[in-house]
DNA sequence: AAGTGAGCCAACCGCCCTTGT
DNA sequence: CACAAGGGCGGTTGGCTCACT
């Protein structure tokens, strides 16, 4: 006898897709900014938003959060992404930990659009005039640039590997040793980059680098042209006074202080608030 | 002016890891 | 221990823009 109660698979919430609207942007930054992003999956419920959480995660990290640099990497940046990818491979989000303001997806985009032909390129030109050295230079530079013991591993490289594909090669063998070379890398968080940019007198990886505020208005927003532009230094100096530590290591910002060049209604609007998450 | 191809980049997808139950 | 849910990450896609023909 058989009451089986055919269960019905929960109706999946439909979920708006493709690029955010201004509105959207609005709703899910001042909803972040006024109650944080403990989980991600109530986020759109709670901000009223028909996206699901994932898709309002990367629209957060990648676009609205605060401090994001936009524009042109600086040399100094695409010579730092170059150095990284070497030692780590794909490793996205960890280049990014090194690039403060800079998104992994943005690296990424940048790596695949430009960079990785420029790094081809470089290589043919060296292939053509130099020989096996790369690979025992590298390993060398490696060993010599720390005195941590774990170097050693390095030694257990199988320098019988083509040398043809060197940069592959690289950061495929390499990985047990990026790790090492990762881990002693200090992670560095956004208010603490901009913490310590304050305090190095506003120099970054690229002095002549603007900061955008995350207003996060993407190339497809009509906000676009308000996009607030500041020097860094600016930016930091009004910020760094208000920035406070609680004991869950969250960092977040108190009675925020605006340059005059910047809109503060397009800042955010619950900066009214008194604590603005990070 | 219209068509086309390439490049760029925002966003999605799917896998993996961690955490909670 | 097993399972589910959530979060993070890298790979990939698709739409938009722009230069070229």
């Amino acid at each position: 006898m058989g009451f089986e109660i055919e269960e019905k698979p929960k109706p999946k919430p439909k979920y708006r897709k493709g690029l955010w609207s201004p509105e959207e942007d609005n709703k899910l930054r001042n909803y972040i900014l006024k109650y944080g992003h403990n989980c991600w999956s109530s986020v759109p419920i709670k901000a009223g938003l028909q996206r699901n959480g994932k898709s309002c995660r990367l629209r957060w990290i990648n676009y609205l959060r605060p401090g994001l640099k936009r524009g042109v990497l600086s040399k100094h940046e695409e010579d730092t992404i170059i150095t990284l990818h070497h030692m780590l491979g794909n490793k996205w989000s960890q280049i990014a930990q090194q690039l403060p303001g800079r998104t992994d997806n943005e690296i990424k985009n940048y790596w695949h659009s430009y960079l990785k032909k420029k790094v081809v390129e470089t290589n043919q030109i060296k292939y053509a005039t130099s020989s096996s050295e790369s690979i025992d230079s590298l390993v060398s530079t490696l060993k010599n640039s720390s005195q941590d013991p774990n170097y050693a591993v390095l030694e257990n490289i199988d320098k019988s590997t083509p040398k043809t594909h060197s940069n592959h090669s690289i950061s495929h063998n390499y990985n047990t040793t990026n790790d090492v070379c990762l881990n002693s890398l200090p992670k560095l968080l956004f208010a603490e980059w901009l913490s310590l940019d304050h305090v190095n007198g506003g120099s970054s990886i690229n002095s002549n680098d603007t900061l955008v505020l995350g207003n996060g208005y993407d190339q497809n927003s009509s906000f676009q042209d308000d996009v607030m532009q500041i020097q860094e230094g600016q930016f930091c100096d009004n910020y760094h006074d208000s920035l406070i530590q609680n004991p869950a290591n969250e960092v977040y910002y108190s009675q925020l202080q605006m340059s005059n060049q910047v809109d503060e209604n397009d800042l955010v609007h619950s900066m009214n608030n008194d604590a603005i998450y990070v």
